[in-house]
DNA sequence: ATGAATGTGAGTATCCTGTTTATATTCTCG
DNA sequence: CGAGAATATAAACAGGATACTCACATTCAT
């Protein structure tokens, strides 16, 4: 019951050095996708995602100053798992067939373990401070590798950056709009996405 | 005592029976549908809609019940130009890329007043109560024109209602994502849209 | 001019929010 | 072991936003 010993002011940003700790960062970033994911922004409250960790609102706030800096950890692991998805099925040089193949294969699979993260950090997020940089470098990089596929398969290179822009919104409404089905593994649906990628990229340009 | 969300009350709780009343009851009905478009599902509160309405919220809550049916009141009258849009450009036997030329200049109109209405209304839903009928109704008869319009210029029947579905959300993807950059009337996005939505219709199958 | 229709907006009650703090538990290492 | 550092807990706070009501003011139709 007695306080005895008077504890200097805690400080808010710790660096985890026990494994423990790790594990705790690792749960509350996990939470706080699945949070977003199912709740959206709307719905995304710190509590709420200690609670959905199981880990008190202490521990979280022991590890991220602010709401912000949460998101901004769950923003850059799923961007770079995207990142990596899109790199590989892009790398070497594949037909077309292939691409499209490989590419929705690993988009599905960034997308099913939290469904609706992408669109959410997408539509809803802070907007204001620090993230609108990460944010747009994403984005770039995205838009980058699009491109450079684009370019790959297609021989005009005049509106390669537009088709880019096309040919990546046009996935992620299919798999956003799957998602909401839950039917982001019916095999016919991923057979049909492939066929719209191929159809575009070959562009048969018929009447 | 508990809330009670029990009625769906989708109903007006009162009819508007003059003119004055009824240009009230739009100019809410409108305000609601920026406000939503504009902040979304978390920034749509009663008071803001009824200030950005030029209106008191006392006279929101003389024609709309609660919350919901305000929202169930926006969410009709977007479907239904919506689906007027679809219909328009299905009508007749029109040549493949003519209709998809009058589609996409449709569809980009009919989200260009309120450019992320669409998404907002079909993500950020109240969710489950009341809406759920007229929602699911909605989806059904958009699904079916996009449909009739796969199987017109698709020999093939099998896969038909799969490939209304891709079309559909690639569609609603590129232009939901044109509107958040505001590119919405960009010449260029429109013309490479009118040749995605051409090539995945005219399926060129190449391997 | 009178009653009905319409409009007002301060006020209410409630619920949540992000965040802090005092305290309890677990780990590290001499 | 055991002392202090690292880690975890959960109650509590302060503030704000929310949906919605109500007593009253204004405008209409007749």
């Amino acid at each position: 019951m007695s306080t005895r010993i008077a504890r200097p002011a805690a400080r808010m940003r710790k660096q985890p050095r026990q494994a423990r700790s790790i594990a705790t960062v690792e749960a509350i970033i996990e939470a706080g996708a699945r949070v977003l994911s199912e709740l959206g922004w709307a719905g995304f409250s710190t509590n709420k995602v200690a609670e959905a960790a199981g880990v008190s609102i202490g521990s979280l706030y022991q590890y991220f100053p602010d709401k912000l800096a949460l998101v901004e950890a769950i923003r850059r692991r799923h961007f770079d798992h995207v990142l990596s998805v899109i790199s590989e099925a892009a790398a070497d040089q594949k037909p077309l067939r292939q691409f499209a193949r490989e590419l929705v294969r690993g988009m599905i699979g960034a997308h099913s373990v939290h469904p609706t993260l992408h669109q959410v950090l997408l539509d809803e997020a802070p907007g204001d401070r620090g993230s609108r940089a990460a944010h747009a470098s994403f984005q770039a990089r995205y838009l980058e590798r699009y491109a450079a596929a684009v370019a790959q398969y297609r021989r005009r290179r005049k509106d390669t950056e537009t088709m880019a822009r096309v040919l990546s919104s046009a996935i992620e409404g299919v798999i956003h709009n799957a998602a909401r089905r839950n039917m982001l593994d019916a095999p016919e649906l991923q057979k049909q996405l492939v066929e719209l990628i191929s159809a575009y990229l070959s562009g048969s340009r018929a009447t």
